[in-house]
DNA sequence: GGAAGATTTTGATCCACATCAATATTTCCG
DNA sequence: CGGAAATATTGATGTGGATCAAAATCTTCC
């Protein structure tokens, strides 16, 4: 009798890649649905993606038709000017969403590469769209997660147009560090998956300017840092910086 | 007999009112809707607001549940840091949306401040969500709109963390010059609603900077500037200042 | 209409960060 | 494993835009 074992295989794997058994599954899917409308859910993911990298899962001006909930590893977006110059926009780790820039024009419009192997849950958009009509809560879940990208584009905002370059790098700390603490990672140590270039791109300043920064916090002993290792040490010292006047 | 008189006044007054005959209709609303679904949308609407110049619409950390269509009027939007420094995120015109940074924490997270008295259409939120439900143009709309807000961030982000002085207002003036174009309005020549102030608080730029670089403009015969009113002269002389070095 | 306040322009000077440069360290890969 | 390339650190110098200052112009509102 083969056929009960071949069952609780294919269960298994089904198990496995289920959303509703994903550890990440409040970061990416409303919770406290019933039970028919988890297993639509699971139904929504079929594919996921490795990612390797260097690889991107979407690039720039490629036709849109899906979003990406990270499923593990790092990522960065990025916008490339004419001219060439390059902004990263975003770092981007297991549980956030990518891709949403994509539904306004139907084509993407940054590049999204991992900085890490990494692993990505494709979620065809026509499905999220259909499935966001009949289920309220994702619906609502999928609208706050936009939403939230809007705020958070406006702090990048703030703190282009208006902190200084030490303001900026403890406010980038001091985010990486919550948003690992929100997954259950240390808040006080980590590894930046990405160079001092990228990171300086990202916060509008040049790679010698973040890097002469770290060890001035290090010298203030705010942080401990070894190339990419990071061990923040005196988080109120790292507070204290932002909205300070020049000293 | 008054009844048929009293009627019509009203049948007018809607009529007004409504979405349907809105000449924004297509800036804010999806298009190609049956008549059932246009008359579900005209009772979406049912509130309009007059905002007096140097009102708000809604202030950061107000408790969000609404959308603002403008109407007509000009408005910016500001963050303010706990130190009391502040910056617009961004200006916004008629046909466009305010207040889908509220949805994600159900509290608004920036203030939306008319800069000369302006109206807007309230749009309830769970009304919307209801009717995204069951209108799919209504969602994918909606969608859109949220999508779009992104990818201009993603631009402001660009202009603030790799532009140039020149190159940020460069890139400010031809932006507004295509959204008026967009809503019919002469593209070479409008009247700023801001101050320089503000303008360089968007572009994270001094005020003296933006007045210095208008002065720049003018002697280069790009535009011509007096005071708020400008008329811009030689677009493709303000588009070459975009992705040149430094001269 | 006119005085007070807000906004803009322009000049002089300064400084935070960029740029240029050289060395050190790490990572990659044959 | 070892050499090349990528990344990071640190120092010296330059500069774009900030800051400080003062005058000009516009707006407001009694």
């Amino acid at each position: 009798m083969n056929a009960p074992k071949l069952a609780r295989v294919i269960d298994i794997h089904a198990l496995k890649n289920a959303c509703s058994n994903c550890s990440l599954r409040e970061m990416c899917l409303p919770t406290g649905l019933k039970q028919d409308e988890i297993e639509k859910l699971d139904q929504m993911v079929y594919t996921r993606k490795r990612v390797k990298r260097g690889d991107s899962v979407y690039r720039s001006e490629e036709k849109f038709g899906s979003l990406y909930a990270i499923r593990s590893g790092f990522f960065k977006t990025t916008l490339v000017m004419e001219d060439g110059r390059d902004q990263v926009t975003g770092f981007h780790m297991a549980g956030d969403m990518l891709g949403m820039d994509g539904i306004g024009a139907d084509q993407h419009s940054c590049n999204a590469v991992a900085l890490e192997d990494s692993e990505v849950c494709v979620i065809p958009y026509g499905r999220l769209e259909e499935l966001s009509r009949e289920i309220y809560e994702l619906q609502q879940h999928f609208h706050k997660v936009m939403s939230r990208e809007i705020v958070r584009e406006h702090g990048v905002m703030l703190l282009l147009g208006s902190m200084r370059a030490e303001e900026r790098l403890a406010a980038f700390l001091l985010n990486l560090s919550q948003r690992f603490t929100s997954r259950g990672y240390s808040a006080s140590e980590f590894n930046l998956r990405m160079t001092r270039e990228e990171i300086g791109s990202y916060l509008g300043l040049k790679l010698e300017t973040v890097s002469r920064t770290f060890s001035k916090f290090q010298e203030d002993g705010f942080i401990g840092v070894q190339q990419k290792n990071i061990r923040i040490l005196d988080s109120e010292g790292l507070k204290s910086v932002l909205g300070r006047d020049p000293s």
